[in-house]
DNA sequence: CTAGGATCCTGTCAGC
DNA sequence: TGCTGACAGGATCCTA
């Protein structure tokens, strides 16, 4: 599912082509998926579109805004607009007639653009809450460091190094130590600065705890700079042209295949209940 | 408090 | 072909 670069796709997207929309219509197809009445946000205008971690916040007019999550297999496609457009979980639905078997929630705009959300396992949500509470939801309330501000190295540290015991893969995964950073990135990072996923806390140095949190902020700003590892140009694409992810991964999916780094084989394991690739040459426990 | 596992849900793929 | 289990770009809840 999306991490923090495709979710700021994600943002840029809506922000773009749905500032100033008034909502028309909602249509929900799946009751898990939208929490709250959605009648209070018919006629709301959209103000702005707002990301933390990997949360999505649409700011309406009248103190009211949608809070969203996309998971593991949440998308966004908007249909009726100048251009096609479509981000978050690469799935065939970025192509299709919308909407199909994975939609679960349609908005539709004053002049009859629509946008829906998909999402296969329905483990996404959005959900109605005041805009003045937003940052008093819990999972925002204790969410860890935006890895693009000033004081977010000192701050992951300080949180990290809590985890003592813990394995460094389950901290960098942990959106209360850093937001944003999920399976892809982890190992991505993890692969750059040649530490070993199991590795406990206490193991590793300072510095290299450092190293590992300007890995993954630049690795997910040069992958925001790509659209993401997610996005598709759906408009030219031809069901076999690859994603950006193709091009950047180093160890992600990559099992199997020779580190680019030393030509050893790369290696799938499992981590923290979570597959995990990496070079056994590079990363040593 | 931490850490590990089950769980939410649907679809796909590998291996009988 | 058909079944079965594992697994998935996430995060929470429960247990020990």
């Amino acid at each position: 599912m999306p991490e923090l670069p495709e979710v700021e796709t994600v943002r840029r997207g809506l922000l773009r082509f749905l500032k100033g929309k008034k909502i028309l219509e909602v249509d929900v197809l799946c009751d898990k998926s939208f929490l709250g009445e959605f009648s209070d946000i018919l006629g709301r205008q959209i103000l702005d579109v707002r990301r933390r971690g990997k949360a999505l916040i649409i700011d309406l007019d009248d103190g009211v805004s949608l809070v969203g999550h996309l998971k593991m297999t949440g998308q966004m496609v908007l249909r009726g607009f100048s251009e096609e457009w479509g981000a978050g979980h690469p799935a065939g639905s970025f192509l299709g007639q919308l909407p199909d078997n994975t939609t679960r929630v349609i908005f539709e705009f004053i002049g009859g653009e629509k946008l829906f959300f998909n999402d296969q396992r329905k483990f996404g949500w959005i959900k109605v809450v005041p805009t003045a509470e937003v940052s008093d939801i819990k999972f925002l309330h204790e969410m860890g460091p935006e890895p693009f501000e000033k004081t977010a190295e000192d701050e992951f540290i300080k949180r990290a190094m809590k985890h003592k015991g813990a394995m460094i893969k389950a901290v960098i995964l942990d959106q209360s130590v850093l937001a944003g950073v999920g399976n892809i990135y982890a190992d991505e990072s993890l692969w750059a600065v040649q530490v070993h996923p199991a590795t406990r806390i206490k193991d590793l140095e300072e510095e290299k705890l450092r190293e590992l949190f300007r890995a993954a902020r630049d690795i997910m700003q040069v992958s925001i700079e790509h659209g993401g590892s997610s996005i598709k140009n759906y408009v030219k694409a031809d069901g076999t042209k690859g994603d950006y992810l193709e091009k950047f991964a180093k160890v992600f999916r990559r099992e199997g295949r020779a580190c680019s780094r030393c030509a050893t084989d790369i290696v799938k394991l499992r981590v923290a209940g979570r597959g995990t690739h990496i070079c056994p040459k590079c990363q040593k426990v």
